[in-house]
RNA sequence: UGGGGUGUAGCCAAGUGGUAAGGCACGGGACUUUGACUCCCGCAUUCGCAGGUUCAAAUCCUGCCAUCCCAGCCA
């Protein structure tokens, strides 16, 4: 057993965005599922486990990147050790050597920590235990249970039967144990080929559950492991491993994905035909499907692949990696699952409950800030030219210790180009001839006109400003309907924002019986060079800004310079304005 | 008559024999130096369907329907 005792070591530093140093992992949230109510029985007087306590783990294996779907799986798993004060293990699940990574250990581990949990010393791989099981197989020949089979994978498929038809003995099946241990042995010493034999569970071929038929528990492969080295040139499948980890592990509930509930026959079925230290229970959840995205690895790979995103961590991505440059935050992730419930119900969550939890979390402590998308001019007419004057205004209004920051006005500004309207529909009450609106912060101006150039676009709006309503206070009885945002054109510092929009123009592409590239939203993502507070320069909010009457944007972790500035979107704000 | 699951609002989801919580979305209003936030109000006479038991059924029984997963020497 091989515990990996530098993990504390991988931590993930102290400045990471979407999370502040010193904040912890509470949650408001009142937590009650199935899952809970039975592990509440398990321990309780007369139950399954009755004095021994909770003990759950999480078991990625490490050929991909972590995704919000396995965030679900990361809270509930690390989630009810905590309520029920008990421990939660990690574990890499690495039983086939040809599709796993060393690289996806580390991802998988920082993604785990940057969500808030740890899992102390307590890091396993599948692999730590490949002796134990190898003696678990050893045991189930000599009682009879397990046979060494020289089916080709084509003839195991045709013995296997079908969904409706019964499947039929291999003509290995009643070899003497003592031949089939003797093989198995010579297995493990490498005197076969892969695909000369397999070691299968002696169970029953004509069970209504494919799993029961017979399964195969080792194959050979030449592999070099990622750990094990080559070590080994046999390995277990999932099937057979897994409870046997769990055992050895003391897991008491092995809590895993709905896809699983017709293997628990042969999970329980390896746990009391074994011997083992303890005997651990399989649980299954419905798994975490979200609208307008993809979940499953195969196409996120090939998305990656293909050029079509930029990268595991492309903020459009469905990845931890990819939410957490987005400037999505761990409290927001974490909010989110545990307020969507566990049941066994496939779901398909409306990604805009996952955009609210982001708003409602970044809404209490994003700073506040101002930036123009799509500029135009602003002229107070009766400012002076050269006069420049300083504001103060709150990071977060309303919360002091958030601090403050200075911001400049002059007579040239710099203001949204929606913010004017020539000709304004009913009820807009933002900049127009003859309306006075406050440029927040500052003054309240009263607009007077514009300009415009020969095709006839308005190339700048004037105004005049009302020196009695400094810092945008109202005069006495004077009421304002539109307050908007701006820029001082002389301190304004241009900057690269990044929109995002769904991925795919379909709500379920997973379900989708065209070909996934023809789904994808082609203006997924748009980059437009707009205009910031000079102050976002140097400073680095963790959890990202609000630009005011915008949304919530953080700078990009990735192509930020000193002299390149790079914001994603978030999330926009909500707007119930309607032209 | 393969086996195993699941059906409560547009999307999640409580509910476990006593007369349909909550959130998201949506609609309306109040407030507002963000058309944000916040705050009010509205949003299932009905729980996949049909029978049955009961004073009483989303909850119990029977039948049906729909839908998801399983035929890797993947996990």
């Amino acid at each position: 057993m091989n515990h990996d005792r530098e993990d504390k070591n991988t931590r993930i530093p102290a400045v990471v965005y979407g999370v502040t140093p010193e904040e912890e992992v509470t949650t408001d949230n009142e937590i009650n599922h199935f899952i809970r109510d039975m592990i509440e029985e398990d321990m309780g007087p007369g139950g399954r486990y009755d004095g021994l306590s909770v003990h759950t783990r999480f078991p990625p294996e490490p050929n991909g990147f972590l995704h919000i779907g396995h965030a679900k799986a990361i809270v509930i798993d690390f989630g009810m050790a905590k309520i029920f004060n008990g421990l939660c293990n990690l574990r890499m699940d690495d039983t086939n050597p040809v599709k796993e990574d060393e690289s996806f250990v580390r991802a998988i581990k920082d993604d785990i920590h940057w969500l808030g949990y740890d899992w102390d010393e307590r890091f396993f791989h599948a692999s730590d235990f490949f002796e134990e099981i190898y003696k678990g197989a050893e045991e189930l020949i000599e009682k009879g249970f397990a046979f060494v089979c020289e089916q080709t994978a084509e003839e195991v498929r045709e013995y296997r039967g079908t969904l409706t038809t019964p499947g039929k003995n291999s003509p290995w099946r009643d070899r003497p144990k003592e031949e089939s241990l003797d093989l198995f042995r010579r297995m493990r010493q490498g005197e076969f080929p892969e695909g000369r034999y397999t070691l299968r569970a002696k169970i029953d071929m004509e069970s209504g559950n494919m799993n029961l038929r017979d399964p195969v528990i080792y194959r050979i492969q030449f592999s070099h492991h990622h750990r094990t080295g080559d070590d080994w040139c046999i390995y277990p499948m999932y099937d057979f491993a897994h409870p046997i980890n769990d055992a050895l592990e003391g897991i008491t509930h092995s809590l895993c994905s709905l896809e699983f509930e017709d293997h628990r026959p042969l999970y329980d079925w390896v746990v009391s035909h074994v011997t083992l230290p303890a005997k651990p229970r399989q649980v299954e959840f419905a798994r975490l499907d979200i609208s307008y995205t993809v979940m499953s690895k195969r196409k996120l790979r090939s998305l990656v692949e293909e050029g079509l995103v930029d990268g595991w961590d492309d903020p459009r991505l469905p990845t931890l990696c990819g939410l957490r440059r987005r400037g999505y935050t761990p409290r927001a992730i974490r909010d989110f699952t545990e307020r969507n419930g566990v049941s066994k119900v496939p779901s398909m969550v409306d990604i805009r409950f996952l955009e609210h939890c982001l708003r409602e979390d970044l809404n209490e402590r994003a700073p506040r800030a101002m930036a123009v998308l799509d500029p135009v001019k602003l002229t107070i007419t009766n400012y002076p030219e050269g006069l420049e004057e300083r504001f103060t205004v709150a990071n977060l209004p309303g919360q002091e210790d958030a601090g403050t920051h200075d911001i400049t006005f002059s007579r040239h500004l710099l203001i949204e180009r929606e913010d004017f309207e020539e000709d304004p529909p009913k009820k807009y009450h933002r900049l127009y001839p003859g309306n006075h609106v406050r440029l927040r912060g500052a003054y309240i101006v009263h607009c007077t006109g514009c300009k415009k150039d020969e095709a006839g676009n308005v190339i700048e709006v004037l105004a005049e400003y009302d020196p009695e309503t400094k810092g945008g206070t109202a005069r006495e009885g004077q009421k304002v309907r539109g307050t908007i945002h701006w820029l001082d054109e002389e301190t304004a510092v241009p900057a690269e924002v990044r929109l995002y929009d769904h991925l795919f123009t379909v709500e379920a592409p997973d379900e989708d019986e065209r070909d996934y590239h023809e789904l994808l939203n082609p203006d997924s993502l748009q980059a437009i060079q707009a205009f910031v507070e000079p102050w976002l320069l140097d400073d680095r909010s963790l959890v990202g800004y609000q630009f005011m009457r915008l949304g919530y944007f953080i700078h990009d972790s990735q192509d930020n310079g000193r002299d390149h500035l790079v914001f994603n979107r978030s999330v926009p704000l909500k707007d119930s304005y309607k032209p």
